[in-house]
DNA sequence: GGTTAGTTGATATG
DNA sequence: CATATCAACTAACC
């Protein structure tokens, strides 16, 4: 132990940083802060950290929606934290600058975190791992976040990461499942650290941010239907599991995407920020369906949603450039077009087909929508309907679902565009046929798009077949009260799927360096071009793979 | 090289 | 409600 100024011992500080992973159930880097700490009270202070950059406030795409649900979460964590007899410290500042500060005002022996794989976050975890070691300030990390550790499962597939889900269940089911940790005892009184020299003069310096701090367009908020929060997950998780039945027999292709309330558990917010733990769930699953013989199985079941959430992480933390076309080895190089005029009315509900439309209000209002909505509006904007590329869908699903998960996000726009893992690119989801398989009245209809109202059952997913004067009966005429639809699905479609098959063949002629058909020429053919443009972007991926 | 399976399509037909 | 057809993809496996 250090001893400063000749008489007085210092205490060194533990520090546990939260990023994700925002609970103090089955969290093994703050449990093992606090051990070390109850082990030797008299020695230590304890600090668990959250660094807010409000740098990120101008870059990150996050909504108002997202941003309060963590606020919330880190109020929820304060007072759990509290109730061990610590408390959250959020820390203002870049990661980089902020950790040479704390190590030295703190006087840091360790640091714990849960490791991540998003590429910025490697990038940052090694930088704040090289300033702690010329700090002399040891640092352990834990893989939590996910129920499988990313890299052992590309271990156990010769390095690479499966590509397709039955490949990947089959190595996990071979894998030592983790221990899941409960809840940290109390800690000592004594480790509380007294106050620094930032907080002598100012007492609220690490308080938890409020919402004014970090929503800079506060009218963007919407529906606080999915409070953030521990307490908040662990209610939701016991009140989902209470219906051993239901949870058995889960099958999601059965579920409705169009209900007026969520026909899943819409634990996907709270696994996204670890507010719930993955391996806490799983375990739960296990034991339920341990009690019921006959149960459903992945990839439909309950487990088999969990284990698509690892299937993807382990897919990202292999490909750096996951959320892009160009350089990502797993992706379809295809020559999608930009048009901002039917991006726009595709970001915010007005593409005039009423069940897509309803899909993205209920997202930009609620931040949650069903898996299989999210299926219709990603197939409508790629492959399916407008030919414009995932990443823009991908970007507006990062600004606004609550759930947003890099690698998830990334991962199921490479499926739905079919850019990736999935292939049957001439199964096109039908903007208005899906919809009514679930909702044949219409009613989800009706309360996202409240101009619609009176419009009947029969014309209700296609308003363009009422006559303008029932149109006028029902107060909504197309155009002027509600949009015209920007496409015509029956039409395009077709088209797309012929772009699609034309953009395969010539990733297939990169992929295997064969030319498939005899040469064709016609220059000022503008299929040909987009050919042509998705040919000379792929070879830069067909070299990379290449060395 | 040939066959089969792949989380969840739409439509027509019985 | 089940099945065939549409047109035909890739990955895995034999």
């Amino acid at each position: 132990m250090d001893v400063k100024g000749g008489n007085v011992s210092q205490r060194r500080t533990l520090v546990h940083w939260f990023r994700k992973g925002l609970r103090v159930h089955d969290n093994p880097a703050l449990l093992q802060v606090f051990e070390v700490a109850r082990a030797a009270p008299q020695n230590y202070s304890v600090r668990a950290i959250f660094l807010l950059d409000p740098g990120i406030l101008d870059w990150l795409q996050v909504g108002a929606n997202r941003w309060r649900f963590l606020q919330q979460s880190l109020c929820d964590l304060d007072k759990q934290l509290r109730e061990l007899n610590s408390r959250l410290y959020v820390v203002r500042g870049k990661p980089v600058e902020l950790f040479p500060q704390l190590f030295e005002r703190w006087h840091v022996e360790l640091l714990t975190y849960e490791s991540d794989i998003e590429p910025y976050a490697v990038q940052r975890d090694a930088a704040v791992q090289k300033l702690a070691a010329a700090h002399q300030v040891k640092v352990d990390t834990y893989c939590s976040h996910t129920i499988y550790n990313p890299e052992v499962v590309m271990a156990r597939n010769l390095g690479k990461a499966p590509i397709t889900y039955q490949k990947f269940l089959g190595i996990v089911e071979k894998l030592k499942l983790p221990k899941v940790r409960g809840r940290p005892e109390k800690l000592p009184e004594e480790v509380q650290p007294s106050e620094d020299s930032l907080e002598s003069t100012d007492p609220h310096v690490y308080d938890c941010p409020t919402l004014a701090q970090l929503i800079k367009r506060p009218e963007e908020l919407g529906v606080n239907k999915f409070p953030g929060g521990e307490t908040e997950a662990l209610r939701r998780l016991e009140a989902s599991l209470r219906d051993e039945q239901w949870v058995a027999s889960f099958e999601k292709p059965k579920t409705a995407p169009n209900s007026l309330e969520p026909s899943t558990t819409v634990l996907s917010p709270y696994l996204k920020f670890g507010c719930l733990s993955a391996r806490l769930l799983y375990q739960r699953l296990q034991e339920i369906l341990a009690r019921h013989t006959k149960h459903s199985k992945p990839p439909v079941s309950l487990v088999g949603q969990l284990l698509w959430r690892e299937f993807y992480y382990t897919a990202a933390a292999a490909e750096p450039n996951f959320d892009r076309m160009l350089g990502n080895a797993y992706c379809m190089q295809i020559a999608w077009q930009e048009q901002p005029d039917h991006l726009a009315a595709w970001t915010h509900g007005r593409t005039g087909y009423p069940f897509i439309d309803a899909i993205m209000r209920q997202l930009r209002l609620e931040g949650w929508i069903h898996h299989l909505a999210r299926h219709a509006v990603a197939c409508f904007l790629t492959r399916g309907d407008l030919w414009i590329s995932w990443e823009e869908g991908q970007r507006v699903f990062e600004q606004l679902l609550l759930d947003q998960d890099w690698a998830l996000n990334a991962g199921n726009w490479l499926w739905l565009s079919a850019s990736a893992f999935f292939h049957q690119y001439f199964r096109v989801y039908s903007p208005v046929a899906f919809g009514k398989k679930t909702d044949p009245t219409g009613a989800y209809i009706r309360k996202y798009v409240p101009e619609l109202a009176k419009y009947p059952a029969n014309c209700i997913f296609e308003p363009w077949k009422a006559t303008l004067s029932a149109q006028r009966e029902y107060g909504c005429v197309l155009g002027v009260d509600y949009p015209q639809r920007i496409v015509n699905h029956d039409v395009v479609h077709k088209e797309n799927i012929k772009r699609m098959s034309a953009a395969y063949k010539v990733n297939r002629e990169v992929r295997t360096g064969k030319q498939e058909d005899e040469e064709e020429d016609d220059k000022t053919s503008p299929e040909l071009t987009g050919k042509r443009k998705a040919k000379s972007i792929k070879s830069g991926v067909a070299a990379k793979r290449r060395r």
